[in-house]
RNA sequence: GGCGGCGUAGCCAAGCGGCUAAGGCAGCGGUCUGCAAAACCGUUAUUCACCGGUUCAAAUCCGGUCGCCGCCUCCA
């Protein structure tokens, strides 16, 4: 069975079949370091930590970069506005950017290059497309001859003449056609240069995507990714500079998600709809964040709202309530005890594993994978419940093995990794802190809740209950007495 | 204007030619309980925006209509 993407470039879904038999070369564009991320960076950012870890998952040896944009117009502009260096700025941001990764617990990639570190590199290309005619010099900047690459406009599926029909176009008299796009810009004083044959100057958008991953993975490599919006003009115009300079074919996939929306808007800074990750990450937790976006598979647009955290805050209770229930089962099993799962539960939960290679060979989803998931939770609940006090050996060994199964699973999105019975304490204690009113004084009102319950003074008792509750501490009655726990969510 | 995508139950969301249209949330019913809550179980679309067409067979393919969104300018 194999996994199967699907490529921006043809619009279908393609069989993966690496340049080198079980290795995988992958390249991601990252940010443009001068803000905090928001969370369509995230989604970016946990769409490919997906991608690797299950990729690995399947047996392939990945080797992922993704870069850092550390020089570019936006840069030198918020840094004069915060009267900084681009150099204090982007460092500043790529911090930030690696703190976030951290509490979203991203893998760091193989390779986080930056633009700054290769200049070199993106000199030496701009000779090679100079050297072919495919670009030129006007004044102090180094233009791409888009005219001269006859298949400019193959990844996005637009001709040369669609573009110019759009007549949004600032109009540049340097340009000898007003979609050529810079390669190099001649340095304005006080922004930072480089000595270049062309002069003084800094590298355009796209060159150093161009140059980072001839360096780090050669002229061909598997797979290219990024945001759908870097299709055009960022993508294509990696592809014009790559295979204009090299004669070679780039990369071999293109992997392009989806946006995150906002009452179904794109998330974006002009229409100042967006969410920083550190600002959801003060409500949620990182590992709701991940469940609501593997909820969707990665192409389609991902709305945010507290209706649909919430609904990922409960699902991922659910699926360690169910993990907690099994690890709590007993250590040794009863030899009298007849099994409670039947044969059919049995087999469901035994196809698990297929159904979710299935699922995320099929394009990675996700959202399927998390379905076949929640569909094994359920039967694994029903056949805890059925449990008896002392369960036979086979059940206990069926479901130990499904929760560990489903822990492995989830794991390719770096889902359940805590252990279950230490996330709904942990969960509890958190929220019992964030309350006024500690063990002691809970233990209290039970005792007074317990006396007026044995003197069947329902009333009293019902006041206290609704008066834990409002604090949030809700009571279960047991046969063996009244415990208590945080309400969640 | 050009190009692309989407429209599946109250909500979120899979399915992309053929078994009963996954799964989650919410709702409802049940087990439990003094009553509850929690937990768990069960249940919720004869139908996939609308209209035609192709096919033995369509939510899935084709054409048209309506609605929403994105790219074409910096953007994950």
């Amino acid at each position: 069975m194999k996994v199967v993407i699907y490529d921006t470039k043809t619009g279908s879904k393609t069989p993966l079949e690496p340049m080198e038999e079980g290795r995988i070369k992958l390249y991601v564009c990252g940010i443009t370091a001068y803000d905090y991320c928001h969370i369509g960076h995230a989604r970016s950012a946990l769409v490919f930590d997906m991608i690797v870890r299950y990729l690995r998952y399947r047996g392939y040896q990945v080797t992922y970069v993704r870069n850092f944009t550390d020089i570019d117009d936006k840069i030198i502009k918020r840094a004069q506005e915060q009267e900084t260096t681009t150099e204090e700025l982007a460092e500043r941001f790529i911090h930030a950017f690696h703190e976030d990764m951290a509490r979203l617990k991203v893998a760091p990639a193989d390779h986080e290059p930056r633009a700054t570190e290769h200049i070199p590199s993106i000199i030496r290309i701009i000779e090679e497309l100079m050297a072919k005619g495919l670009a030129y010099q006007a004044d102090n900047d180094v233009y791409f001859a888009v005219d001269k690459f006859p298949s400019y406009g193959a990844l996005s599926g637009r001709s040369l003449d669609d573009m110019m029909a759009g007549a949004r176009i600032s109009v540049n008299e340097n340009k000898h056609n007003p979609m050529d796009f810079a390669l190099w810009k001649g340095s304005k004083p006080g922004e930072p240069t480089w000595e270049s044959p062309w002069g003084p100057g800094r590298p355009g958008w796209h060159i150093e995507c161009s140059a980072m991953s001839r360096e780090l993975l050669g002229n061909t490599f598997d797979i290219h990714g990024g945001g759908k919006d870097l299709i055009f003009p960022h993508h294509e115009n990696e592809i014009a500079q790559s295979e204009g300079a090299s004669g070679e074919p780039f990369a071999r996939y293109w992997i392009h998600h989806g946006f995150v929306t906002i009452k179904d808007e794109k998330m974006s800074k002009s229409l100042g709809n967006f969410l920083t990750i550190r600002e959801v990450l003060e409500h949620y937790p990182a590992e709701v964040l991940r469940l609501f976006v593997f909820s969707t598979h990665y192409r389609t647009p991902l709305d945010y709202s507290e209706a649909t955290l919430q609904e990922a805050v409960a699902g991922l209770d659910r699926l360690y309530a169910c993990l907690a229930a099994i690890a709590a089962l007993p250590a040794t099993a009863s030899d009298s005890a007849a099994p409670v799962a039947s044969a059919k539960e049995a087999k469901k939960i035994a196809s698990l594993a297929d159904r979710f290679h299935t699922a995320m060979d099929n394009d990675f989803n996700t959202a399927q994978g998390l379905g076949h998931i929640f569909d094994a939770v359920k039967t694994l609940n029903r056949i805890s419940q059925n449990l008896p006090a002392a369960p036979a050996g086979a059940d206990i060994a069926l479901l130990r093995s499904s929760a560990a199964t489903i822990t492995t699973l989830a794991g390719t999105m770096g889902l359940l990794g805590e252990d279950p019975a230490c996330y709904i304490e942990a969960k509890q204690q958190k929220i019992l802190a964030e309350l006024d009113i500690d063990a002691t004084a809970i233990a209290g009102l039970i005792e007074e809740r317990s006396r007026a319950r044995d003197a069947r003074d329902w009333a009293r008792a019902d006041e206290i209950r609704n008066q834990l509750l409002a604090r949030r501490i809700e009571l279960k009655d047991g046969p063996t007495g009244t415990t208590w726990q945080v309400k969640l969510t």
